[in-house]
DNA sequence: AACCAGGAGACAT
DNA sequence: ATGTCTCATGGT
């Protein structure tokens, strides 16, 4: 089954997401921290809290004291980890020259900063490079995995990189491909939450005509 | 009331 | 290299 085809089924059943809910990059980024393993509306408080507090800014997160820190981040979880990990991004954030700067660096190398900070793992670091940074990189989460490992695109424990490199491969690594990685990418998390979830073996969702697993078990339940 | 959510790091094997 | 544990709130 062609990448492009699934791509195509959920655009028409879902329409356009138009992601990332952010306003400014650095709140993307911020964002992208926050919601590691953790529900995006719960992500939604805690930036209300930064934001009430004049705090979504590299600089007074960096400056702030940590508990303080913690405690605005408290409605997204993990709120003592996030704390550290959010200021150690800021500082490497700073420490490089800011968002321009960062804007300047080509992908492969701005993708090796990120990930040396530590807190910012693989999918983060995409996550900001896709919807941050624009950069045609196609972000593999638990979700990705799921669903086209049900579809039998791929086999599902793959390691990051494998996938990440399949996808790309696939779809084609040009710049011309963001805006097509950005939409693919946030119509399987809303796919993920909705159809895949609810029915996990659903014969009616839109991807039902190619997906193996409908077949099997065509009851609703 | 268990279970999970748009992961990552530390640590043991 | 590959598993397992921990971090923690808020919504089903």
């Amino acid at each position: 089954m062609e990448l492009r085809d699934i791509y195509r089924r959920l655009l028409r059943h879902y329409g356009p997401q138009s992601w990332w809910p952010g306003e400014t990059p650095f709140e993307v980024m911020v964002g992208a921290v926050l919601t590691q393993n953790t529900a995006w509306e719960n992500v939604e408080k805690a930036i209300a809290n930064l934001r009430a507090n004049d705090a979504l800014d590299p600089r007074a997160i960096v400056e702030v004291h940590p508990k303080r820190l913690a405690s605005w981040l408290r409605p997204s979880g993990y709120f003592n980890v996030k704390a550290k990990r959010l200021r150690n991004f800021c500082r490497w954030y700073l420490a490089q020259g800011g968002e321009a700067e960062l804007a300047a660096l080509p992908t492969p190398a701005l993708r090796r900063g990120l990930l040396h900070v530590s807190g910012v793992g693989p999918e983060t670091a995409d996550d900001i490079l896709l919807y941050a940074f624009e950069r045609p990189v196609f972000v593999i989460d638990a979700y990705t995995r799921r669903i086209f490992a049900r579809l039998g695109v791929v086999e599902g424990g793959e390691d990051y990189e494998v996938l990440r490199a399949f996808f790309e491969e696939r779809l084609g690594r040009g710049r011309r491909n963001v805006g097509l990685f950005n939409e693919y990418h946030a119509l399987i998390v809303r796919h993920a939450k909705q159809a895949c979830r609810v029915r996990p073996h659903c014969a009616h969702c839109c991807l039902a005509a190619v997906c193996p697993s409908a077949e099997v078990a065509g009851e609703d339940s």
